[in-house]
RNA sequence: GCCCGCAUCGUCUAGCGGUGAGGACACCACCCUUUCAAGGUGGUAACCGGGGUUCGACUCCCCGUGCGGGUACCA
């Protein structure tokens, strides 16, 4: 059956950096092929001169290389259909169109856009549909002529009568009447096609049995599905996926404050929880499981389950599933993962820091800021109290001086039994431990707020602690 | 203007004619607790509106509304 094996691919355009949005449709067609141990293709469509941006496509691979969404064939990795990017295969468009056009199926059409700007401006205004009004179709003697004259001209599909539908994988039936359809320009004057015409032959030329895209194409499916009758191609099948939108309810893009995905690298998000977090964007498992590692979601999706509706991207529950899966990292990969983020540290030095680290980081980065009273001096803030709310001088100076009288006697190798002696001197005061030990949270790490603060001063080591005690203890005065 | 699509808590969603409308995030409270977290328990919170169909509609149909998309020699 190899007539049955799924390829997928992804196509996307060298126009900018991807977002969430154009990361999901890729993370969809990737899982698509990897459930069903197919292939994924990835192409580059950069037959728009006009909006190409130098740079983008290493940036593009970058981010599906460091999501983990590998592919089977395409840039750097090659495959049997090279080249994998439509700017090189131009000779393979001009041919097919001229087989369309040979054919009766398409037609070259010389109309100048300013004529075409004026026919819409008049159709518009007596409430029509805009459509092309075939004036060339009439006249293609004259065409001809007119083009061997040198003038400019482009190829247009001759959109047939009757109906267009196809069942699509996440739509279900859907269906086009062909006169709301227009006869899409095939090949451009520049001598470039638009991507109309290339992505027909090129998922056809590259046996793609599933076109995973985003549902803006629905409106051009029709189109496509002209073009595969007129080639006499069979047609893959179509899932059209919804879009993604931001906050403002606005479809994502570069604009609009659209992130970069790389850019959540460097502040310490995980690819494996943005692969969770934006895979739950319009697919869920049918059972109450939400938290995915990459393997489970390739067992588990299926287009069937893919929502139809629009869904707006929510950065708390990335936050939630990065604290989670970082929770779920080994000592080792933290060690690893951490490098960046603690720069300059040792690894001896990251593994004695993540058991005070792990349950705390909602992203990798939030190590620095917690880390940072340990592997540098603290600084005073103006703002924190000291002593803190409920307790008094008196107690706060007990407190320290206990913490350093048990650390001279080398406290610090026995970690539980000065946290119950530093419990006791509060409490014998009539102190809330949870109050009271907020006098050394202070001292050690010049906030309340943070790393715990025993195995903190273990960390620190004897003489750094004292330090810092006595310090503390001086501005109690 | 003209086509097309979508519509359940604030957000992501389950639901596929009969449910106390379930879960997750966020939020609130409590518990645990050396701070902060993490963890545990509980809580607030939704079927866009109007007509049908049906013994019975969140579920099916129609209209409206809202939102999204397309309407380019862009993808």
């Amino acid at each position: 059956m190899p007539d049955a094996r799924v390829r997928t691919r992804f196509a996307p355009s060298p126009t900018g950096a991807l977002h969430f949005g154009s990361v999901r449709t890729a993370l969809f067609a990737w899982l698509t092929a990897r459930h069903a141990g197919g292939d994924i293709i990835v192409r580059i469509e950069d037959t728009d001169q006009e909006r190409y941006i130098p740079g983008t496509e290493a940036l593009i691979l970058e981010t599906l290389s460091w999501l983990g969404l590998d592919w089977n064939e395409g840039p750097e990795v090659g495959g049997p259909h090279d080249p994998y990017i439509q700017s090189l295969r131009i000779a393979i468009y001009r041919e097919h169109a001229n087989t369309l056009v040979a054919g009766g199926n398409a037609y070259w059409c010389t109309c100048t856009p300013a004529r075409l700007a004026a026919m819409r401006d008049a159709q518009r205004a007596q409430s029509k549909p805009t459509r092309y009004d075939r004036r060339c179709l009439a006249r293609q003697a004259e065409v001809a002529q007119e083009r061997a004259n040198g003038m400019a001209a482009v190829v247009r599909l001759l959109m047939p009568e009757g109906v267009t539908e196809w069942d699509d994988l996440v739509r279900g039936h859907v269906s086009f009447n062909n006169s709301d359809i227009d006869d899409q320009i095939l090949l451009k004057s520049d001598g470039f096609p638009t991507y109309h015409l290339a992505v027909v032959v090129d998922d056809h030329l590259m046996e793609v049995s599933h076109v995973i895209r985003s549902d803006e194409w629905i409106p051009s499916t029709p189109k496509h599905l002209a073009l595969y009758a007129a080639f006499g191609w069979d047609a893959p099948s179509f899932a059209h996926v919804p879009a993604v939108l931001g906050p403002d309810h606005q479809k994502l893009s570069k604009r609009r404050g659209a992130r970069n995905v790389l850019e959540y690298g460097e502040l310490g998000y995980l690819p494996s929880a943005i692969v969770n977090a934006i895979a739950l964007l319009g697919w869920s498992s049918g059972d109450e499981q939400e938290v995915f590692t990459p393997e489970e979601l390739c067992e588990r999706f299926t287009l069937d389950r893919v929502n139809s509706a629009a869904a707006i991207f929510d950065p708390k529950r990335l936050d939630d599933l990065n604290g989670i899966h970082i929770r779920r990292m080994s000592t080792d990969e933290l060690v690893e993962g951490l490098e960046f983020h603690l720069p300059g540290t040792s690894k001896e030095t990251r593994r004695q820091l993540i058991p005070l680290l792990r349950e705390r980081m909602v992203t990798l980065g939030d190590a620095t800021r917690l880390c940072a009273p340990l592997l540098g001096e603290i600084t005073l803030d103006a703002d924190v109290e000291f002593p803190p709310k409920k307790v008094d001088q008196a107690t706060a100076v007990a407190m320290i001086d206990a913490c350093m009288a048990a650390i001279e006697a080398g406290g610090l190798e026995d970690q539980p039994a000065l946290l119950e002696q530093l419990r006791a001197v509060g409490e014998s005061r009539g102190v809330k431990a949870r109050d009271a030990f907020r006098v050394l949270y202070v001292a050690v790490l010049g906030t309340a707020a943070g790393l715990p603060v025993i195995e903190a001063m273990a960390f620190l080591g004897k003489e750094k602690s004292l330090q810092r005690l006595r310090e503390a203890r001086a501005r109690l005065g």
